[in-house]
DNA sequence: AAGTGATATAAATTTTATTTATGTATTTTA
DNA sequence: TAAAATACATAAATAAAATTTATATCACTT
């Protein structure tokens, strides 16, 4: 084991300036000191490292192999430092941030074009995933973050954040125009045509469970791998399209689609960023996060 | 530059250890010293480098980033350290030694060789050079010390210790059995056919400057190489042969050649060993020289 | 829920490094 | 050649720092 790291810094730069003084200067200190450090390591190693010359000193022979190690080892770990505070400072780093499609489309989208505008040297890596295998990588340090929809298990370890509301809707073109602005009883969604989601996502599951709960059991006609050919079904009139609001509203504003009422109210579900509180967070993922979650933080 | 290359120590072995407890017994000390170094260590980057989990603890992002180039920074300086131990320890090094083939042969080759079993790591580099010139690779730092003869003229900065005695002796075989025992003038030099090594040898010059300095003028017959050969000519009385005692020597006790007596004492020569006084010798070239020059120290 | 293992914190002590003042050697300059 | 300047070494006093001891806290385990 080295007794005295310290030393061999002051040796590096005596060796670098060829000049005790020099050294000293360089270092901020005074010129004894540095003489005492040298002296310290030339006993500690039982060799003389430096000889004097005429301007001040020079290797010994053992001086000059010792430095041929100090000068890389010095620098490497120099070298370290920098880049740890290039990371503190944003001008590197990656975050790695577990987004599904739609927490990626509809809330982290504007964050992450803003961030990347404002860091442009931090890699973004965003993995797509649904939110149990998001919550997994959360857990082994895959991922920084998480951005996920509700409902989900909770479990220990995580800090989660709600920071925007969606909505289940259904909705329906021109040939169910019939329903429109008509309070429906849930009920009726058993004798329309749906246009569900496929059964592996938590908005189909949600969705089942809670029409279930109300006694309302449903036989999609097309179930689709994608919420935007959902909406797409829908404008054809091919049925009556189960989506969160997002995806249909341009075409709502529009009025090429309408959203149909119930007489109960279907519950809200929420986006939330979700991190561990085990594992702490790299200082970029830090920043994202806290913009994410501006006004929201508890 | 670095604040506190010790604090990096420190980290090393935390991060090397998974753990604050373990870094301070491989470190032996107390284990609050590890989290206060760490500590500091954190507080000047700005940013966390480790986190708790179960058993101790875990490198941070940031912790990784730096521990990549602190690992290889720590070792490299940690093996320069051991390689001065090893020259320190005569385990490796390298002595350069300027020395003439007489000086070589006549003195220096058994300390050689004793040194040479007793530490065969050290490599040693013999530099063949006549005086003038061993003294000038000395003032340069290219040799260690040098083993030269007198006289060379002494320069400022070198210390010269004498280590043996050398006579410059005239030597003849059988077809000049008459000037056997008997006591000759210098003069008689004249008339012989002389054996001389070449005029660019301090052996030569030092003999033709000592018979003009006594109104002596020859002119050789032959002019060799080395002396070797000017007593192998001798031998088959070709002449009378210039040499230096010691290469006549063996053949001097056989009785094959005999030594010319002069009624002029020829002044006797040194080996002399001459180090820079500038320049501090390695530690492996120190060890010889002190064999070499044991009971001669002054 | 209590106990264990590991890290964090705080205050006192000890050690260490640093500075100031001075000495010494060598080199440069007048 | 002498004097001045430059640079490193040394010593003692001071200042700073790291280390230790004692204790608190936290998390995981049983």
């Amino acid at each position: 084991m080295i007794t005295n790291l310290e030393s061999y810094k002051v040796f590096y730069y005596v060796a670098k300036a060829g000049s005790v003084t020099g050294a000293a200067k360089a270092l901020s200190i005074s010129q004894p000191a540095v003489s005492q450090a040298i002296r310290q390591l030339e006993n500690h190693l039982g060799t003389e490292l430096f000889y004097r010359v005429s301007r001040g000193v020079k290797l010994t022979r053992e001086g000059q192999l010792l430095f041929s190690y100090v000068e890389k080892g010095y620098e490497q770990i120099a070298l370290g430092q920098e880049k740890v505070l290039q990371l503190k400072n944003m001008e590197s780093g990656e975050i790695r941030i577990g987004a599904s499609d739609m927490t990626l489309q509809y809330f982290l989208l504007p964050y992450l074009e803003k961030f990347h505008e404002k860091y442009p040297d931090i890699k973004v890596v965003v993995t797509n995933a649904p939110t149990p295998e998001t919550l997994a990588l959360l857990e082994t340090g895959r991922i920084d973050f998480g951005v996920v929809s509700t409902p989900f298990g909770e479990e220990a370890g995580l800090e989660i954040l709600p920071v925007r509301e969606i909505e289940d809707i259904f909705v329906a073109g021109r040939r169910f125009i019939a329903y429109k602005n008509k309070t429906l009883d849930l009920q009726e969604l058993e004798t329309l045509p749906l246009i569900c989601l496929d059964k592996n996502t938590s908005t189909r599951t949600c969705m089942d469970e809670y029409l279930e709960k109300n006694g309302v059991f449903v036989q999609p006609e097309f179930e689709l791998a994608t919420s935007d050919m959902i909406v797409q079904f829908a404008l054809r009139s091919l049925g009556v399209g189960s989506v969160v609001r997002d995806f249909a509203q341009d075409y709502l504003e529009e009025g090429v689609l309408f959203e149909l009422r119930f007489n109960r109210i279907i519950p809200k579900r929420q986006f939330c960023v979700v991190r561990s509180t085990k594992i702490p967070m790299p200082v970029a993922a830090d920043r994202l996060w806290k913009d994410v979650t501006k006004g929201t933080e508890v």
